[in-house]
DNA sequence: CGGGTATCTGCAACAGAGTTGCAGGTACCA
DNA sequence: TGGTACCTGCAACTCTGTTGCAGATACCCG
C-alpha cells in the first residue's frame, strides 16, 4: 500500500492541481507553477477575484505582480477565465465555468467591489428604437453583499 | 433695440451656455465656468467622452485636471451626466438626456460609445443570496445605435 | 450695488492599476 | 540529457483617479 505522497510544497488536493495543469496544456502552453496556481485558485473561488485578491490568496506561493498580470491575460485570451470591470474600475477574474458563461447576471457590491455570479434568468428583450441592433443584454445588480451589509460592521 | 452682448471670452452660442448654467443652478450648485463649460461640451458631444478627450476638447478653456475630475463626479452625482466604464477600464461621460433618472435602462453603443436612456420597464428583482441588499437594478443593453448600424458605414 | 461666506478651484503630492523592456530561468520536446 | 522557445522576475514607467489644503469667487443678503 503506497503512502500518500505530497510533492514539493504542494498542498494536498493534488487532483485539482493536475486538472488545472491539464487544461493549460490542452490550451497549448506550458503548465508552469504560476499558471497552475492561478487557475486552480480561480476554479475554486466562489466569486470573481481582483488581481490584488489573487495575490493575497496565493500567500507564500505569490507570484511577481507582473507575472500575475500576464498569467491572467493569458487565461482570458485562451478563454479559461473571463474578466469584467467592477464599479471601481478594476478588473475581476473568474474561471470560465466548464459549461457556458452566457446567460446569467452579476451582482456588484458597492462596499467591497466584488462581483457575484447569479443564476437569474436572462431578462426579456425590450423594445428598442428604430434601427438599433442588440448584441448583448445583461442584468446589472448593485448593492451590498452579505458580508458588507451584515452586522460585522 | 439692444445690441447683442457677448460676455467675457465666451463664444457666441450664448443660449446653450445659459441653458447649461440653468441646469446646474437647478441642481442646487454654483454655475461656475468649469461646470458650465463641461456640461455644455457634454451636451453637444455626439459620443461619450473620456476625461482626457474632454481636456483636449476644451482647448484654451481647459480646467485643472483635478477640477475636471471633480466636475465630472458632480455631474454624475446629480444625474446630469452618465458615466460608463469602457472596455479599457477608463470612464466615459455623456450628458443625461431624460428628465427622470430612476427607473429606466441604458443602451450603450459599441460603435460610438454613446449611452441612450430607454423607457424599458425595470425588470423584476431576482432572488438574491441570503443577506444581500439590493440598491439598484439596471438593464444593461449593448449593441449598435441606429446611426452606427445604419448604411452610413 | 458692495461685503461675507460656503462653495469651488488649482496645485502638489500620492495611490492604484496596468504596461514595457530586458536579462535570466525552465518546461517540454527531441 | 541537452537546446531552445517560452516564461518569469525585476525595475522603471504610464495612465487614471484621489486627497489635503490654501486661496479664489459665485451667490446671497442687506
Ligand atoms: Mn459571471
Ligand atoms: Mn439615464
Ligand atoms: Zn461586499
Ligand atoms: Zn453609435
Amino acid at each position: 500500500m503506497k503512502p500518500a505522497i505530497i510533492r514539493n510544497g504542494e498542498q494536498p488536493g493534488e487532483s485539482e492541481t493536475e486538472r488545472a495543469a491539464r487544461l493549460i496544456r490542452r490550451a497549448g502552453a506550458r503548465a508552469t507553477p504560476a499558471r497552475v496556481r492561478v487557475l486552480r485558485l480561480l476554479r475554486s473561488a466562489p466569486t470573481a477575484l481582483s488581481h490584488h485578491e489573487i495575490e493575497q490568496s496565493l500567500g507564500d506561493l505569490a507570484l511577481d505582480r507582473v507575472t500575475l498580470y500576464r498569467v491572467l491575460d493569458w487565461l482570458v485570451a485562451t478563454g479559461l477565465a473571463h474578466r469584467n470591470a467592477d464599479t471601481r474600475r478594476t478588473f475581476r477574474f473568474s474561471a470560465a465555468s466548464g459549461s457556458e458563461h452566457s446567460a446569467h447576471s452579476h451582482f456588484r457590491c458597492d462596499g467591497c467591489g466584488r462581483v457575484f455570479c447569479l443564476d437569474a434568468a436572462p431578462p426579456p428583450p425590450p423594445r428598442l428604437p428604430e434601427g438599433f441592433l442588440l448584441s448583448r443584454i445583461e442584468l446589472d445588480l448593485r448593492g451590498r453583499c452579505a458580508q458588507c451589509a451584515g452586522g460585522a460592521q
